[in-house]
DNA sequence: ATGGCCAATATGATTGGA
């Protein structure tokens, strides 16, 4: 079972480009962020046309999130848990049945936060504080969970090209990196860390300043694990040369191989 | 790490992104 995850910056402006990489990479389930698009307006056809079903959580303008699956979903949930008056799109969960029982993923779209003395970044860290009591209350269950997504956090000094000029960022603020590891001292795997100490592995270049070609990346893309998913985990990678693509999103696709069959 | 971008909107300027 292969999962990505893969914030597109636009569905419509990136049919093309996700088209290409899912006819390459071929990925099973596919969390996309950033959709930017409502959901009566969400391109379905070439994506069902390669063989995937579509669950959608958009809005007007901004945000959106949505997954892709070569299988059916069994349940569909839109919205993070927590708080009525959060109107941002930026949570989808859904399960799908396999061999060895249910599998769960979510797309996540995890608040900016910047300017940080803004109320934006208090409800970046007030969202990461729902993000962990629904994790916490996911992995009762004990089944393999992929909580995927743009999760606007980059966790170490290793995953910034240049630490110094990120340090006032809401992205690397060191509350931002300690309600992270909250998060995942539930017990999550970082996947990508699971198979690479490298420093350089970047899912994020911006657009302005000539940041591609200077390879001024983040990382900032994760696929987060339960035990029950980490335990299976063979593979997992960043496709970086998707950014050197026409057109191309300012993020690029994070996918895992996970040991598991579909029912 | 900002000179330089990109996307959406009843659009020609503003907002949001990271």
């Amino acid at each position: 079972m292969r999962i990505a995850t893969w914030n597109v910056n636009s569905v419509k402006q990136r049919i093309e480009n996700l088209t290409a990489w899912l006819t390459e990479r071929a990925p099973d389930i596919v969390c996309l962020q950033e959709t930017k698009t409502v959901d009566e307006a969400f391109p379905r056809q070439p994506f069902e046309a390669l063989g995937y079903n579509v669950a959608v959580h958009g809005q007007k303008t901004f945000n959106g999130v949505a997954i892709l699956s070569k299988y059916k979903f069994d349940e569909v949930t839109p919205g993070l848990p927590g708080d009525p008056a959060d109107y941002h799109a930026r949570f989808i969960e859904a399960t799908v049945s396999t061999k060895s029982g249910v599998l769960r993923v979510a797309s996540i779209y995890l608040p900016n936060g910047n300017p940080p003395d803004t109320e934006k970044y208090s409800y970046k860290i007030k969202w990461m504080e729902r993000l962990t009591k629904y994790t916490h209350e996911r992995l009762q269950l004990e089944e393999p969970l992929v909580l995927a997504g743009d999760y606007n956090v980059i966790p170490t000094a290793d995953d910034v090209h240049n630490p110094a000029a990120w340090a006032a960022d809401a992205l690397f603020l060191p509350l931002t990196r300690e309600k992270f590891r909250t998060l995942t001292n539930l017990g999550l795997t970082d996947a990508i860390r699971a198979v690479s100490d490298e420093k350089g592995l970047y899912t994020f270049w911006d657009y302005q300043a000539g940041a591609w070609p200077k390879n001024w990346g983040i990382r900032i893309d994760h696929l987060l694990l339960s035990s029950q998913a980490a335990d299976r985990l063979t593979t997992a990678g960043i496709d970086k040369h998707v950014r050197s693509w026409e057109r191309p999103s300012d993020h690029v696709p994070v996918y895992v191989d996970l040991d598991i069959e579909a029912a």
